[in-house]
DNA sequence: GGCCGTCATTGATCGAGGTCAATGGCTCCC
DNA sequence: GGGAGCCATTGACCTCGATCAATGACGGCC
């Protein structure tokens, strides 16, 4: 699943650990996203019990800090979870897409902020249903697991990559299929390992995601494109021109 | 709850975040522990589902890549869970006490290492008990919860924040009760701010969890014992002489 | 079309933290 | 006691990424 949520169809299921990539339950929530197949009853009663809600792009969708009363569950469009320190440096924690939950937290109050990246459609719950519901609690614990994965990953991008590792990771996470483990390559008879990505964040989100400076990440893009991994036209679109070759640069392989 | 796990007692709840202050099922789990509490019907039953093991400090408990076959939970001691890099590059993702749950997954293989820190007792659950105990599955997702918390500010600490705001926090993570949301502050009538802390890591392992370099902490260590925050004789054992100053440090207040 | 605001790129310089290396201190064991 | 093996500390130097600053590219709007 790319962050631009293009994947309504159930096909390409695979293993990878790519972050964006895990709507272990497709997001198939809504009869107009169906393509004619039809819900399974569970999920009907599922969205039945909470508020259909959407946004559009940059809104704010929950802040740091208010009381924590619904969980939330994305059925179309990607969103950013952050935190920001008393004097304004700010750490985007994770990017989640369809299917993801999100405003789980140990205290009362929400620990990060969600924003969303893309026009956003979800489902919000009241705690308590969720507290109640046990198809909705093994929803919840299976996103969860994912992005404590998707999160240990993180860490050591944070911890221990350089910049342009961080770039390279980044930018393969917004390839589907790819870059996880048993992943594929560029399958056979494919002429050029290339590949089309819509980058939804701004140099400074980017920046903020990897926890770097924007001018870093900048220097980062035109590094890769001197050596010949990126081709890009409009500034939020970027060609990879070989797929194999930008995973091998996020020193994760 | 600190990491030499010496709170086998039951007093001292409160609501501080401080990432391994959250075993919210007290740990006692074993006649010898709990003091002359009797256990629940419950904890009792859980316990028994699972294999009791013991491991001395640095040993492995489990290997990143292994096939995972169970969750385990924390009865005693402290582990760390950490993610190597093809180059050797090392992360340590997060550290554990009693009650936290490791071993979860989405994939088939354990995502991270596990080592002992100090001596550990845990049980080890076969995945599939889990998957179908409600008592256990909500451990689970308590335990999830939580870590997860915990990642989301390890991420703000290793993407934005300095050396010496990476080494407070860590600190500050070592002092019961302190730091966290609704913070008491020193209390009423005390008279010197300060406590005793283990420190349970070598220079290397703090290095690897807080992203820098063993030098880099060494460093920030000195630096703060210059600034008066900080005494200390042997060397897994620190002084800190004043709380509210070192919290002040970390960036996060 | 021309102006303005936003975002990205690029260059010059600086500094926090990494790297390399020497020294010190503790513990264990013979 | 003395040596070996860790681990931690400290210093000297260097590098990567941050910071400061100028310029460019694009899009929206009058």
């Amino acid at each position: 699943m790319t962050l631009d949520a293009r994947s309504t169809d159930d096909t390409a299921r695979d293993v990878r650990v790519s972050d964006l990539d895990r709507d272990r339950t497709p997001p198939k929530h809504d009869a107009r996203w169906t393509l004619g197949f039809s819900r399974t009853d569970a999920a009907e009663d599922l969205d039945a019990r909470g508020r259909h809600l959407t946004y559009g792009a940059r809104e704010t969708i929950l802040d740091e800090g208010d009381p924590a009363r619904t969980v939330n569950r994305i059925l179309e469009g990607a969103v950013m979870l952050s935190k920001l320190l008393p004097d304004g440096r700010r750490q985007i924690i994770e990017l989640l897409g369809p299917g993801d939950v999100f405003g789980i937290t140990t205290t009362r109050a929400y620990d990060v902020s969600v924003e969303a990246l893309t026009p956003v459609r979800l489902v919000a719950y009241e705690r308590s249903v969720v507290e109640t519901n046990p198809a909705l609690q093994a929803m919840v614990t299976n996103s969860l697991r994912a992005q404590m994965c998707a999160l240990h990953d993180h860490a050591v991008l944070l911890g221990r990559k350089s910049a342009i590792e961080r770039v390279a990771t980044f930018l393969m996470r917004l390839v589907p299929n790819r870059g996880g483990e048993g992943c594929a390559g560029p399958g056979r008879g494919v002429a050029r390992d290339q590949v089309n990505v819509k980058v939804p964040l701004t140099r400074q989100e980017i920046a903020d995601y990897l926890g770097l400076t924007l001018e870093t990440v900048s220097r980062a893009f035109s590094h890769l494109k001197r050596d010949g991994l990126l081709v890009y036209g409009r500034h939020d679109e970027v060609m990879i021109s070989n797929v194999c070759k930008l995973c091998r640069a996020t020193g994760s392989h």
